[in-house]
Parts: structure tokens; sequence; C-alpha cells
DNA sequence: TGTTGATTTGAACAACGTTAAGATAAAGCC
DNA sequence: GGCTTTATCTTAACGTTGTTCAAATCAACA
């Protein structure tokens, strides 16, 4: 039982465990979800013993995290590669970034919650994890002000405070569909679309609203 | 230290445990975050063994259930009393709903994730919670209903899919700002004003969606 | 008054994250 | 090449916390 075991390694050394944590605990996560995640376990299948973690991460707090930062990392280039699908014309890519956003999100309920649920954003969030977060944001709020240079918005309208309005409710809708909230993933994709129709269905805004960020 | 103690009582059975440990445990999570929940600290505040708890609730879960359904309940209340505010147009009823959702949630983080989290949502769940959380988004069908006939809102959208989607907003702006996750609490007012007025700025739609619940 | 059932308690278990001290090996230095 | 340093990994064990079990206490009721 002490001999390397299933992740199988010849030396005392291992050489890469760091990143086989996290890929391996990604993996339990997604499987059975975060609370399930039994460091014991997870060190067993790695081949490793109980404690080895802790030369890597500072606690199981700090692994989370890391998974959390490479799977959003992830999203957001999800994100900007539907954004960038030049096989769209521009009044469409709101919807796409809709769908896209929506999908990814409930495809991955847990991952979601490591990317941006309190799990991860209440405890030991870094600054390179909460940048990594803002870049698929950064994108939409690229694509609505396009949308207006075009003319397909009304130009009354904040580009940066329309994009958190939509931002907020593409978060809202995927946590009440991966917390088991109300709606079916069907729900959830009609609704996209009811969202994406009235986002195009807005008439001028005298906005004197600030804007900070 | 087994004589009755903060929680004062002078008879051997306590008449009403139940309550008071809900009580308790949710004025503890209020102050100090639900992951603070200690089941010993809470026994030994209210005065009573480590394992009395266990006649009242099936386990830590049910206790959190209970406080998610208590307080969910008044949230509820709170959200129909705002809407039943006569003194206010039926125009700026929708604004009004926005503030006292947004506010309500954000004045209480915590609770919050018992009433509308996948803490609560995601085990122990029971039909009696389910239904007193969807009391308060009722009263918003209601509300975008009487909009739209008083031709304050277009004939063409469906009321249901505006009130999901108006839903998801409010509960994603939310979670943002409980979750630490970008805005502030004053950029939320803001962001509130903006989503209430493109709600008013909305265009007809041919509508061909479906309308599941 | 004796019995039943609900409520509470004390003792202890088991799971899990975490720490401390020592073993192993790779890398840097003379 | 031998010595030291540093990073990595292991074994043993601690402490917290939710939970179970059998026994004690008390109210209600026949």
């Amino acid at each position: 039982m002490s001999s390397p075991a299933a992740g199988g390694r010849s030396s005392y050394h291992h050489g890469d465990l760091r990143n086989e944590l996290v890929a391996a605990a990604r993996h339990l996560i997604e499987r059975d979800g975060i609370d399930a995640l039994n460091l014991r376990a997870l060190a067993q299948q790695v081949g490793v013993s109980q404690t080895a973690l802790y030369h890597h991460f500072s606690d199981k707090q700090g692994l989370l995290c890391a998974i959390g930062e490479q799977a959003v990392r992830e999203f957001g280039e999800r994100l900007r590669d539907a954004l960038n699908d030049n096989s769209q014309p521009l009044q469409q890519r709101v919807e796409v970034f809709i769908r896209t956003y929506l999908r990814y999100a409930i495809a991955h309920p847990e991952l979601y919650e490591l990317m941006l649920g309190r799990t991860t954003w209440r405890n030991g969030m870094t600054d390179s994890f909460r940048r990594a977060a803002l870049d698929g944001f950064r994108a939409l709020v690229e694509l609505l002000g396009e949308l207006q240079q075009e003319g397909l918005l009304p130009g009354g309208l904040n580009p940066l405070r329309l994009a958190q309005v939509l931002w907020g409710t593409l978060h809202g809708l995927s946590r009440m569909v991966n917390d088991g909230l109300v709606f079916t993933p069907d729900d959830v994709e009609d609704i996209g679309r009811y969202a994406a129709a009235l986002v195009g269905s807005v008439r001028e805004l005298d906005s004197r609203q600030s804007g900070k960020a």
C-alpha cells in the first residue's frame, strides 16, 4: 500500500504533482461534487501520501482556487471564441454569447461554483484569478460597444451598465439551474433567447446614470 | 457547566427548543457566516447538550433548511408588501420591486444563501420550502401581467418569461455582491435602476416563444 | 399509579483537514 | 567528486466536528 500506486511513478519524487493533483481533483469534483472532495482519497488516487499536497497548496482552499482559476480561463477562452466567430453577423453575436455562456455554465455546474461562486471568492481569492475571471466580461462590454457603434443598439445607453445587467442575468440563471432552484436546462435555453430578444428591442434611454466600474 | 446555562431554563425539558435553536443559529450565521456555524457552540449557547438537536432536526442540514425556509417567508412578505404599496403608481412598481429585492438580499448575504443557494437547494429541500420560495416570484409575474393589461408593457411579450429573466438578473446581481464577486452595493443600486429602465423601454416582441413553467 | 413516549444527556465513534518531525533525492557549490 | 542546501515526500498523530447509541428524565395518559 506504500509503493507507487494507481498514479504510477517510479522515483521518490513525483515530478509534476501539483498539476496532477489539480487534474485529479477536478475530475473527482466534476463527477461527485465539491463537497465530496476528500483529500485523503485524492492523495491515494494520485499515489501519494495525504500530506504531500501541502507542499504545493496552502490548504484545501488553495487547491480549489487553483481549479477554479484554471477553469475560468478555459471559460473565458470559450466566450471569446464565440464572440470572434465571424460567421455570425454582429446582431446575432449577443444571442450566441448568451447561449454559449449558459450552456457552458450549466454543463459544468461544480466548476462554475469554483469559477464564480462563494467557495472561492470568499476565501483565498488571488489577483491573477480575479483578473482571469474578468476577461470574459470585458469581451462582452466590447461587443456591446461595437453593436452600439454600428447603430444596432441605441446610443443613449451605457454599454458597461448594460453588460453588467446582462452578466447578472446570465449568472443568475446559471446558478438557478445549477443549484437546482427552479428552471430546467430547457427552460433556460428558452429564457436565454428571450433575454437576447429583449436586449435587441430596447428603445433609446436618456440615461444620466453614473458609470463606475 | 451542566446546570441550566445562558439559555436559561428550569425544567429538564426545554419546551421550545426547536424554535430557540433556529433563532440562535440564525443569529450566529448572520454574524459569523454559515461555515462558522458550530453545533457544539450552538448547543452550549442555548444551554443544552450537543445531541439534543437531533430530536428536532434530522441533521445540520435540516437545521439550515429550517432557517432558510423561515427567512424566505419573511423575504416573500417583504416583496409582496413592496408590490402592494399603493402609494406608488403602477409604472414605478417594477423599480420598487427591484430595489426592495436587491437591498434585502444584499443586507442578508448569509440568509440569502440559505434561502436560494445550493446549501439548501441541493440537499434536503422540502415541498413547503420550495412553495414558500416561489411565492415572491409569483407576485412578480402578477405585477408584470397587470402592467401589460394597463398597456404599460407591450402586449407581445410573455409575462412569465419576462419575470424569469428579471428574477434571474436580480438573483445574479445579488449573488455577485454577496459572494464578493465584483460589484459594490452602490454599483448594484445603480445597475438595478438601469435594469428597471430597460424593462420600461422594451419594444414590441413578436414572440413565438414557448411558455413552460 | 404504572406505563408509554417524547425529550435530553453523557460517552464515544468516525471522518477529515491539518501539523510536526524525519526521510529521500535533486540541485547548487567548492 | 564530495558537501551542503533546498525542495519534496512520508509516517505518525492531533484536534475539530458532525453524528450515533444507550441510558436517564420527565410529562401525559390510562
